[in-house]
DNA sequence: TCCGTAGTTCAGAAATTCGGAACTGTTGAT
DNA sequence: ATCAACAGTTCCGAATTTCTGAACTACGGA
């Protein structure tokens, strides 16, 4: 397995955010983690909506954003965990996860871990 | 030819916007269109960046946009005018569209017009 | 009516995304 | 040490989407 790239934060592009943010099931899974304060893994997310979400899908999704520079995942044990870089990020993009976050919690669906 | 379609307010969708603006090209339209007070035309759009965009990729462009609920757009004559919704946008998503543009005023590239 | 300009639509090539199956790496049990 | 189970990744073919040149439509002016 190759090793984890994650962008130094100069190196996070706006277009890569909004990119990884436009899929609702990655902003979704994005919103969860930043709900949940632990470092949520790939299994523990279960399922959001009504869909199951396939683990190479779901693996994919977390590559992008990880690449984007939305997450820092870090192998621990036989899991990955997952967290926001919405601090830094903050700091780079004033406003914008927050405003994004936002815009999808209007609407109804709610990511719901099993 | 079509009629133009444009969403309602109410049915803007987050992702649709994300998606709209993920794309550097039509981020820099809109960031144009932002810009110039007047509703800007294709062919008044002339160059961004190095790249001639071809006016077939353009049309879609702005198709995008519209389809999103970023832009309105309106026959006048022989030519399209364009103007941005953003302070519709605001109501809806509240610091959305100005933290996008912001997030992309931060690097070097600028949308010039000739 | 005929021409030029502004933009749209069409269609095929190229690129991207999706997801099942096979694989890798880690832990714990025997 | 070997094995099994589990978490997640990679591979690769199918389906979808994007891109853009060429043909087309719409309007205005001469």
């Amino acid at each position: 397995m190759r090793p984890l790239f994650h962008p130094a934060l100069e190196d996070i592009r706006p277009e890569a955010i909004l990119y990884a943010l436009s899929d609702p099931e990655r902003a979704a899974i994005f919103a969860w983690l930043s709900g949940a304060g632990c470092g949520g893994t790939c299994s523990a997310l279960g399922q959001l909506g009504e869909r199951v979400i396939p683990k190479s899908s779901l693996s994919n999704h977390f590559k992008v954003l990880r690449e984007s520079g939305l997450i820092l995942s870090e192998r621990q044990g036989v899991e990955m965990r997952n967290q926001t870089r919405c601090a830094e990020l903050d700091e780079r993009f004033p406003g914008l996860i927050k405003a994004i976050l936002t815009a999808y919690g209007q609407l109804p669906e709610q990511p719901k871990a099993d």
